[in-house]
DNA sequence: ACTTCCTCTGAGCCTTTTCTGAGATCTCCG
DNA sequence: CGGAGATCTCAGAAAAGGCTCAGAGGAAGT
C-alpha cells in the first residue's frame, strides 16, 4: 500500500457529520489523506475500489452496519486493517467487533491521541518506510521500480509493472483475485485481460516462476 | 510463523506468578501453545530466540522493562505482533506504549475474553486468514483450496473438488448422502453419478482413505 | 516530427476443469 | 453362492479459464 512517498490513505467511513470532519481534519493535521463515506454502502464502494492504508469504520451506520460492512469487505478479499469506533462498550460489543474481523476497537468517546497512536500502530508495517519487498529470491526496489535479482542483476519494470507487482509482493502467499487486481492496479474501464497480460509482461522479464496461477481464483507469489 | 497445522505458539512475559499461571492456563484451552518468562532479560532471550506467532509482555517487569523489552526485540529485527499489558492506564501511557512498538495495548485489570478477542485479531493479521479445516490428519486451506499433508506438501484442488471436500469436513464424521452432496456442490441438472466421479478424482490426489464410503447411505470423512 | 517506450485490446491457441456415460468391480442379502 | 444394485474407474467431449502476442494508440523525450 503505502509507500514512502505518498501520504498514507484513510478510509473513513462515520455517519456522524460533525464528528467525521473533526475527525478529517485532525488526520489531515497528521500528514495523513482521508477519504470519507457517511453510510456502509459508500464505505463498501470506496473500500473496494479505492486503495487505503487503514479504514475507520463508525459501528452504527445507516443503510449498511458498520460490521456488515466490514464482514463484506473481509468476505471480498479486502484485507487493509481497521479499526471499528463505537459507542457501544460492553465486552461483549468489543468481543463481538474484534471477532468480526476489526483489527482494533475504540469506545466513543476516545481522546484524539489514542486513536492516532493506535492507527499508527495499524499502519506500521506498511508505513515502515520499507525500501524494498521480497519477491521470491529476488527483491522489488521500491524506490527505484527495480527488481534486484539474487546476483545483483537489475531489471526495470514500467509502472503498471512495478504496480502490480508491488500489490501482489504486499501481500506474499496470499490470492488475489483478478477482480481485486485490476480494479487496484488498472482503471475499472479496462478491458477483463488487462492483468493476464501484465502478468505475462512480469513472466516475460522475471521469469516464469515469478507469479503462480491458482487456476480460478487468481495470481500468488512467494508460494511455498 | 503459523501455519494452520500447528497450534499458534505465545511467549507470555509477566513478573506477577499468580496472573501468569492464569493466562497459560486460558491459552492453553484455547488452543495456544505457550513458553512464559518473568522478568525482561529472560523474556529478550526466548524472544530473539524461539518463534512465536504473537507475545504478550507485562509493562511493569524486573531486570529489564516490558517497554525497554519491546525496543530490544525491535531493534534486533522482531517484527512479532505485540500486546502490551499495563496496570498504567493513562492515556500518555497507552499512547507510549503504543508508539514504543506494541500493536496493541490492554489495561489491567482486563477481561479474558477481551484478551482472547485481541490475541485472535492479532494473529489474524499474519496467518492472513489462513484458516483450515481438519481433514484426517491433513487440513484444508480454506483461502488457497489446498490441501496441507502433514509433511507440509500443498496438494491444490479444482473448484468442484475443493467445494465437495469443504462440505464434507465442515460435518466430519458425519455421513453424507448422495443427493445432498449433489445438491449442495453439483447443479441440479448433473448427472446422478457426478458425486462418484469427483470423490474418486479426491482419492486419486489425496490418497483411498481420505473418504470413505458407507455402502447405501453415502460418503464420510474423519471416521475413527 | 521522429523515436522509443508504455498501455491496452482482442484474437487465437493451449491447458485445466467439468461433466457424461459405460464397463468393471464390489457389497449385501436371500 | 449368485444376482441386483451400488460403487469405482476412467476415457473423452465440451466448456471454462488462462496464455501468448501482434498491433493500435498515446505519452514522453529528442
Amino acid at each position: 500500500m503505502h509507500d514512502g512517498a505518498t501520504k498514507p490513505r484513510v478510509l473513513l467511513v462515520e455517519d456522524d457529520r460533525e464528528l467525521a470532519g473533526m475527525l478529517a481534519e485532525l488526520l489531515a493535521d497528521e500528514g495523513y489523506e482521508s477519504d470519507a463515506a457517511h453510510d456502509g454502502q459508500r464505505g463498501l464502494h470506496l473500500g473496494l475500489t479505492g486503495r487505503y492504508d487503514v479504514m475507520i469504520i463508525d459501528r452504527r451506520l445507516p443503510v449498511l452496519d458498520g460490521l456488515e460492512l466490514l464482514a463484506r469487505l473481509r468476505a471480498r478479499g479486502v484485507t487493509t486493517r481497521v479499526l471499528v469506533l463505537s459507542a457501544l462498550g460492553e465486552l461483549a460489543d468489543r468481543v463481538g467487533g474484534l471477532d468480526a474481523g476489526a483489527d482494533d476497537y475504540l469506545v466513543k468517546p476516545f481522546e484524539a491521541e489514542e486513536l492516532l497512536a493506535r492507527l499508527r500502530a495499524l499502519g506500521r508495517r506498511d508505513l515502515e518506510g520499507a525500501e524494498s519487498l521480497p519477491v521470491g529470491a529476488a527483491a522489488l526496489d521500491l524506490q527505484r521500480h527495480e527488481v534486484v535479482l539474487p546476483r545483483g542483476e537489475r531489471i526495470t519494470l514500467s509502472g503498471r509493472e512495478f504496480e502490480l507487482l508491488r500489490t501482489l509482493a504486499q501481500r506474499p502467499k496470499a490470492i488475489h483475485p483478478r477482480a481485486s487486481l485490476r480494479t487496484h492496479v488498472f482503471a475499472d474501464s479496462t478491458g477483463e485481460s488487462i492483468v493476464d497480460t501484465y502478468v505475462y509482461y512480469l513472466r516475460r522479464k522475471l521469469g516464469r516462476d515469478v507469479v503462480r496461477t491458482v487456476h480460478g481464483l487468481g495470481y500468488q507469489i512467494g508460494a511455498v
